[in-house]
DNA sequence: ATAACGTTTGTTATAATATAACATATTTGA
DNA sequence: TCAAATATGTTATATTATAACAAACGTTAT
């Protein structure tokens, strides 16, 4: 099983990089911020970065190869995920909706399919970038 | 514009291949299989891929980096996609589903922030897999 | 304690995916 | 017909991700 309330030591480095930005990180940009950690290669930032997704503590948002911390609860280890994500800024925003979550989850492929998990990913224009 | 119901050769020529798949293909397994028609090199496969889904021939399976050829008319230009992945075989179907369309389409985010597009991906095990 | 097991780490190398930059050619359309 | 836009060919390089192997660490059962 994969027990683990508790971190490890790169791992935990690895989440609290990607907690402590503004927006989504990519594996290289987080693995050149930890160096002088003594986190030296690749390999050690993706096996983070796998396991803390595993955990549900981060999401890959896929369309950009990066990685945010989870900020919801609906989304109990990363089955149903959902990001507003500004095609200008690349800011991304985790949503979290009730109703959209119920809906997805409970949605059935005519051809039988059950679903176990989804990912959504919206994109536009946010706020602060129209403004300009 | 980007005026083009007429595709050029080479994206003929990554279409057909597309088309013709049963699944989802790579950027390079389309590369190798065109070299017998002299593309020989990534840049001219990205550069079609690109265009075909600007036209809403194919999309891209983000959670693959793969391509598919658009098979539904509810998405049109690439604005509303949705697929169903097995998890197991890696089949991906296109969702065509005008509820599902137009209650996405119409979503907008609490923050405030206008949705252009989406793209939704569905994970499972298909019925062919779950007979084993 | 210590052996056994699973997990995490460190490390080197390499695979897979994607773009930059530049020179030419072709198509379009005023 | 000539300028603009689009498409192509080509070489090089950047970016993202995994393979493979050895060592250390943390449990837990004897
Ligand atoms: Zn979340
Ligand atoms: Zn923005
Ligand atoms: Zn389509
Ligand atoms: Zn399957």
């Amino acid at each position: 099983m994969a027990r683990a309330q508790t971190l490890s030591r790169n791992q935990q480095i690895v989440l609290d990089i990607i907690e402590k930005a503004k927006g989504p990180l990519k594996a290289y940009s987080i693995l050149f911020n930890v160096q002088k950690k003594g986190i030296n290669a690749p390999q050690q930032i993706y096996r983070a970065l796998d396991k803390l997704i595993e955990m549900g503590k981060i999401h890959k948002i896929e369309s950009k190869n990066a990685f945010v911390a989870c900020r919801s609860s609906d989304c109990e280890i990363s089955k149903a995920t959902a990001f507003s994500i500004c095609e200008s800024c690349e800011m991304v925003d985790e949503i979290s909706d009730t109703k959209l979550s119920k809906y997805l989850s409970g949605f059935n492929h005519k051809k039988g399919m059950k679903f176990k998990r989804f990912n959504l990913e919206f994109f536009g224009i946010c706020k602060k970038c129209k403004k300009d």
